[in-house]
RNA sequence: GCCCGGGUGGCGGAACUGGCAGACGCGGAGGACUCAAAAUCCUCUGCCCUUCGGGGCGUGUGGGUUCAAGUCCCACCCCGGGCACCA
């Protein structure tokens, strides 16, 4: 608020727009406590979040209120699913899911945590089959990867975009299945594996395969059925946190599956194993294991008794066991010699040439699990026809609304499923009975897609027209919180392009945000303070007790806003009393207000020079976001002022109006009320339209600085000098000094720094 | 394990490019006003020593560079965050 503020004395037009990202899992479990229909407590609760915002004078555009509940809002939401669906961004799949006990409903790859629990509820999440719906984000993994560069956003939260996106360059290709002896079949496929270091492939003495990898049944012997069924039994019955942790015995992550093998590089055959560290969803499923340069598969190596062969010469005082440096490759026929970079490169080039593989890139980044099976979000509107299967509702029935004679329970199954009349619908496409989708969006599609129509909030044609959108978009000043970092900024992030490509946003919007800050997060006695916790602290108490404006002063006073904060170490006393000395100060009929009449005095310059001071280090202040300095800064100037007025002397009239209307203004995007108030008290006009004051320079020039001076590098004296005094005249300057004189004893220094007009050093 | 941040008084924090450490606020002490209290106003407030002139120590720890280090370099400790069997 401050900022929009600022930059409206500015001259600059701001849209300021406010909305309420109001379906999720929060308000319907609330909702399922108290009996209610989710849609009652939501709305009820955006009333008192927008009074809230109003009191604390908070400068929204409240034409442009949106809230993702709203049927026009799902209308455009649905529609974008259905253009991504026409365009191929969204399908449906059977896959291994993130499933939330506790949450009852999946997750996307985000949402877990490293620790495999549910980023909302902490609860395990277990793995599960199903049909669901996902957005094709991985079609633009290399571009949401490239733009990053670009992007005027915070380094730790692109590079958790690049981590999280984890591309990876290597190769894939085929290992020949091996015939009893040892020889490779040709009449069935090779097992397709990835890597990211085929320069080490004479190495390989063995491979791997995910347990839930299809081919498993195929390539298992008869012999080594029981044993392979028993491991995966005991996998499958792992949870997410042992499966990926490290402790425990690697003899139990892994089988024989009784079959080989052939290391295309050496028609050698090889053991083909079973184990639980390699995962289905990335690469191929399957792994070649090279122990001599990867420690998880040396490790393995040696529990089964299995060959290590270096292809990598490591230095002489290296003393480990797997070694990933760099060094001359060796055991590795035509590679041997070549450096890491040109074996890889050479490796590559053989299995183009062979015909059995070919350079790969691969992406850590999964695509975006969308369904969720819950009530209160974003229905997915597709019905499901006995005959034609999955249909996409058309255009001219949206929005699909979820009924209103709903009952939640607290079994945690949507009510949708049970609710005939939502339930039965005909078929777009042969006009049969069909079943609606009972599955709602992840609430982080309505996040995705929200500052663009903002630009456009009313538009009943389209979810906004491109010109509205050329018009604000990029936004130029994103703020969120670092939680945000990967889930929230990368879907809106693949949105904007999506749409961008689909012809709905200009071609040229590749990216939502052009500059991003991330503000820390208010904690409460060392805990998280958040909506989804319920610990909120009402700002209404605080505003009914000291104002708004202390509110204000004491959240840009406590800290940095990038830095998380206690909610205990606000100092609301401390800016209310700086309020009451700025009220005393400022009011016409204040009692800190008696002038003197006469000439001009050099106190007066002083106090002249430091408002157009104030004014400059409050300008530097708001620009690099440091708020708290900026609000010293005025405590500090409102303390010279009270000197000025109190003094035996007294104030000037005109040099303490200007000095006083100097601080209203600069102070005014922080305490808009207060400020507001006394400068209608002063001058009749509205503060909030004055331009931002300029400095004037000449004023900023000061005439006598203080000159330290030390010996040895310890501070011994200090001396008020002319601010452009020459080095030879500080140095005699400071050798004049009684103290430093004294000190000395009569010994000549042996070296001097002077550094005009701040320093002199004197070394004996 | 790897990658980012960060460690400064009793507390929140200041210190732009190496150049006065501790701005500003809170808390604390004393004083003025008042019959008294609150509010307000003023002064002091890093720690230790002091003959009250001043002196010594001090930015997580240990070393280094420099006339000079909170700031730069090396090693380590602690706290917060992210990623984590990714082949």
């Amino acid at each position: 608020d401050l900022l929009v503020r600022y930059r409206t004395m500015n001259g600059d037009g701001v849209l300021s727009p406010i909305g309420f990202d109001s379906f999720g899992l929060p308000a319907e479990n609330a909702a399922i406590a108290a009996g209610t229909h989710p849609r009652e407590s939501t709305d009820a609760n955006i009333e008192r979040l927008a009074t809230s915002l109003k009191r604390i004078g908070a400068v929204y555009d409240w034409r442009r209120v949106l809230s993702s509940h709203d049927p026009e809002y799902i209308r455009w939401t649905q529609w974008i699913f259905l253009k991504f669906y026409e365009n191929g961004l969204v399908y449906r799949d059977e896959a291994p899911v993130n499933w939330c006990p506790g949450c009852k409903t999946v997750l996307a790859n985000e949402q877990v945590l490293a620790d495999g629990t549910c980023e909302r509820s902490g609860d395990l999440v277990e793995r599960m089959h199903m049909e669901q719906w996902f957005y094709r984000i991985t079609e633009y993994a290399q571009e949401l990867l490239d733009d990053l560069d670009d992007l005027d956003w915070p380094e730790r939260v692109k590079l958790m975009q690049r981590n999280w996106i984890g591309r990876s360059e290597g190769a894939e290709f085929s290992l020949p299945i091996a015939a009893a002896d040892g020889s490779a079949r040709t009449d069935v496929e090779g097992l397709r594996v990835y890597t990211t270091r085929p320069d080490t492939s004479f190495g390989m003495t063995f491979a791997v395969m995910s347990p839930e990898h299809p081919r498993v049944e195929e390539l298992v012997s008869a012999e080594q059925q029981d044993e392979v069924r028993e491991f995966i039994a005991t996998v499958s019955a792992k949870s997410e946190i042992d499966r990926l942790s490290t402790e425990g015995p690697i003899e139990a992550r892994g089988v024989f599956t009784g079959s080989h093998v052939v290391n295309p590089f050496t028609d050698a055959a090889i053991p083909l194993y079973l184990a639980d560290y390699v995962l289905t969803t990335y690469g191929t499923g399957a792994i070649m294991a090279v122990p001599g340069q990867d420690q998880r598969d040396w490790d393995f190596a040696e529990a089964f008794g299995l060959e290590i062969i270096r292809t990598v010469q490591p230095p002489e005082d290296f003393d480990g066991e797997a070694y990933t440096g760099e060094g001359p490759a060796i055991n590795s026929e035509w590679l041997d010699g070549l450096g890491v970079a040109d074996a890889i490169a050479e490796a590559n080039r053989w299995l183009v040439e062979q015909g059995i593989g070919e350079p790969k890139v691969n992406y850590r980044l999964r695509d975006w699990l969308l369904s969720r099976q819950r009530f209160w979000g974003c229905p997915i509107p597709i019905v499901y026809c006995d005959r034609c299967g999955a249909q996409p509702v058309p255009v001219d029935e949206l929005p699909v609304v979820a009924p209103d004679d709903v009952e939640l329970t607290p079994t945690g199954q949507s009510p949708l499923v049970s609710h005939e009349g939502f339930l039965n619908t005909t078929c777009p496409n042969c006009g049969g009975r069909a079943r609606r989708e009972t599955d709602t969006m992840d609430t982080f599609v309505d996040s995705s897609w929200y500052f663009l129509r903002f630009a456009d909030p009313d538009n009943t044609e389209a979810p906004f027209a491109k010109e509205a959108v050329e018009r604000w978009l990029p936004v130029d000043q994103y703020i969120g919180g670092v939680e945000h970092a990967i889930l929230h900024l990368m879907y809106a992030r693949f949105f904007t392009k999506a749409l961008a490509d689909l012809g709905v946003a200009p071609a040229d919007l590749r990216e939502p945000f052009a500059r991003l800050f991330t503000q820390g997060m208010v904690r409460f006695g060392g805990g998280k303070m958040s909506k989804s916790r319920g610990n909120l602290v009402e700002p209404d108490a605080i505003i009914d007790s000291f104002g708004a404006d202390s509110l204000r002063l004491a959240i840009l006073q406590v800290k940095p806003p990038a830095e998380d904060v206690d909610w205990e170490d606000f100092g609301i006393e401390g800016c209310s009393r700086f309020l009451g000395r700025l009220w005393r100060l400022a009011h016409p009929d204040g009692v800190m207000t008696a002038t003197r009449d006469g000439e001009r005095a050099s106190v007066d310059d002083e106090v002249d020079k430091a408002a157009h001071r104030l004014i400059d280090r409050v300008t530097f202040d708001y620009e690099r976001w440091s708020y708290n300095t900026a609000v010293a800064a005025c405590m500090e100037y409102t303390n010279r002022l009270y000197k000025y007025v109190q003094d035996d002397d007294g104030a000037h009239g005109p040099t303490l109006d200007f000095a006083v209307d100097t601080l209203l203004e600069v102070v005014a995007p922080m305490v808009p009320h207060v400020t507001a108030e006394l400068w209608e008290r002063r001058h009749g006009e509205h503060v909030h339209e004055r331009r931002w004051p300029v400095a004037d320079p000449a004023k900023l020039v000061v005439e006598t600085v203080t000159l330290v001076v030390q010996v040895n590098g310890k501070v011994r004296d200090r001396l008020e000098v002319a601010a452009d005094i020459d080095a030879s005249a500080a140095e005699d300057a400071a050798l004049a000094s009684s103290k430093v004189r004294a000190l000395l004893d009569g010994a000549e220094p042996s070296k001097v720094i002077s550094r005009p007009p701040t320093l002199v050093n004197l070394v004996v």
